[in-house]
DNA sequence: AGCTTTCATGGGAGCGCTCCCGCAGTGTTT
DNA sequence: AAACACTGCGGGAGCGCTCCCATGAAAGCT
């Protein structure tokens, strides 16, 4: 075993690289860090040393001086286990990792699964090993974003908990969200428009933002229509598709007459369909049905889904653009961004 | 601003945990790093002022004396936008990720999807950013390995090279796959033990090593059974839907007599029961479907997809559990691994 | 010409940590 | 009693970098 304290020979450091240009550290640390006071003949004599000798900078040196990692870490604290492989998070994922190949920033993945993990965690995301923190998929009891915003480590929240959903402009911490209100009364309206008298919906959970949102948007839709709801026309679900089976047979016990669903997700309208065919009915000719994301999953059903879109990578470009802003110290126009939403009509309603 | 060399007071440092407990700073790196030679009494002492102070060890400071950073990097290597999304990667992050939970490593995703991304990620991928990397999704042209193996960086993928299927003992780089061959012909004997005589198969790109060893298993099936295998019953894909439904389409025009087909993956076998189901044939009356992956589609697929099993989120586990020994060191029992595949049998064939 | 201002530059200090050397104290052996 | 080994401990050195200050040269001013 080598000794830990051998330097690998082919990483040259900076001092090696000011020895081969012919000038100090300082210029060289100037070059790299593109500040304007540097001759054009060191410049370039800098610039060739780099490249012979292959010279990249030590991000651990550049932090211990510095105090910044050029790192974010993206935490999902969510503890099922169905987080991932949701079309959702991979969409984000995808919008936030391509927004930071613009950027400096490196990306670090934390899963918070158990709560022990939690805490391990929570000790890490300080500014001497983040520069910022993106969280997605957030109950309203998440205490994260709180003991994070009083660390003061900049942090921008991917959806947004019911307290926010009131006056955004007041919320605590940053955030991207889409229009779900919106979303939802877009998909309830379209049901209306389509002649259907009994609406009914699979709303999502309660303690989560967008299953606030989407359950609200139904009701507004509903009362600008100056349809009354009957109770028996609400069910609720966890976003999962298992849940959406369930709550479909209740629909069904408590209201056979139904004419349309509005499911607050894609899964849970899968359910939905499932249910309803077993049931020997046909959709839509007895029961349209609606659902929220427009997932792949929706064009694969049968009948395919129709379905609330929301455009998922922007919204993690969003959410990269906001934190990149506050880690620059720079005001964003905005200390939030809403996206807006769109109804994708297929055969299903 | 505050000036960038002023220390964000909340911070402790090793030096402020000694002066605490009233030890030298050597003893409380001894406690941090647990080695043996403490004193109870010192320990304990240490261990207090840690508590009551908050102190959690800077990274970059560690990093730089030790050259060891404690993170590996999980590089996609995948120009397709469908690389997430897939359940595949989805389950393979969750292995990866719960398996690093239990190591002091952090897990930095990587996504390279132009060539100039991969040409600045391969020059960040050096001892002195990473202690390792994990690599996914390979073509068989890819150079990454290579480079990073020369650089000995200790790499471990995630499936292999059609290269590596014949020999996988001489493989250059470590990796974990399942056993794709062994889990083709049981899709493929299956078939055949249910009375199918015209068996056909969608194949994967036969650029990478899963396409490669899934049709191998067919054949292999096919020729224990002796049966000829008709060239007009072999259609290739990439792995895609679309793909799938292209497949199908040549394999009908070429043998409208075929009762049986064996896809690569799933979401070319959904692509194959679509282009059945348009034709106006049954599954699995006139025609059985198998596929591979066993993802959740799989049981969402109208008739439900019989599909042979991987157990993908172990295949994370086990590649986390090479990288780690092979980061410390530790001389692993085979350089390799090869997770086995079962057949989940449903209602397409 | 003599003065000030500007600019490019070199290099010291120090970020927070680990490694290692040397010292003191205790115990063991001859 | 002397000689030696071992254990626990303190603190110097140094990892590679950025920041900043001092310096000298060039340029601009009266």
């Amino acid at each position: 075993m080598v000794s830990q304290r051998q330097r690998s020979p082919g990483r040259p450091t900076l001092e090696e690289v000011a020895a081969a240009a012919g000038v100090g550290r300082g210029t060289v640390s100037r070059v790299v860090n593109g500040s304007p006071q540097v001759s054009p003949a060191a410049k370039e004599a800098v610039e060739r040393a780099i490249a012979d000798l292959g010279y990249v900078p030590n991000r651990a040196a550049r932090a211990l001086v510095t105090q910044r990692t050029d790192s974010v870490a993206l935490v999902v604290s969510e503890s099922e286990d169905r987080v991932f492989g949701q079309p959702f998070f991979a969409g984000i994922i995808r919008g936030i990792s391509s927004s930071l190949a613009e950027t400096p920033l490196q990306l670090w993945l934390a899963m918070a699964q158990s709560s022990a993990e939690r805490v391990r965690l929570n000790l890490h995301l300080t500014r001497q090993h983040v520069d910022g923190v993106l969280l997605l998929s957030l109950h309203d009891d998440d205490p994260l974003p709180a003991l994070l915003a009083d660390r003061d480590l900049p942090v921008v929240l991917g959806g947004r908990t019911a307290s926010m959903l009131g006056t955004p402009e007041a919320a605590p911490v940053s955030f991207v969200d889409v229009d779900n209100v919106g979303g939802a009364r877009l998909a309830t309206t379209h049901l209306v428009a389509a002649n259907r008298r009994r609406i009914a919906t699979i709303a999502g959970p309660q303690d989560m933002g967008a299953g606030v949102a989407r359950l609200a948007g139904y009701r507004d839709a509903m009362a600008a229509e100056s349809r009354t709801v009957d109770p028996r026309l609400i069910a609720y679900g966890d976003f999962t598709e298992d849940s959406g089976i369930v709550a479909m047979r209740h629909l069904l016990a408590a209201r056979p007459d139904i004419d349309a669903v509005f499911a607050a997700n894609d899964p849970m309208a899968l359910g939905a369909l499932r249910v309803l065919r077993d049931s020997g009915l046909r959709v839509p000719e007895d029961v349209a049905v609606v659902g929220f994301d427009d997932s792949v999953i929706a064009s694969q059903t049968q009948p395919t889904l129709t379905s609330v879109h929301q455009p998922i990578e922007e919204m993690g470009r969003a959410m990269v653009r906001l934190l990149y802003d506050k880690i620059r110290g720079i005001q964003p126009d905005a200390p939030y961004i809403i996206l807006g939403t769109h109804l994708v009509e297929r055969d299903s309603g």
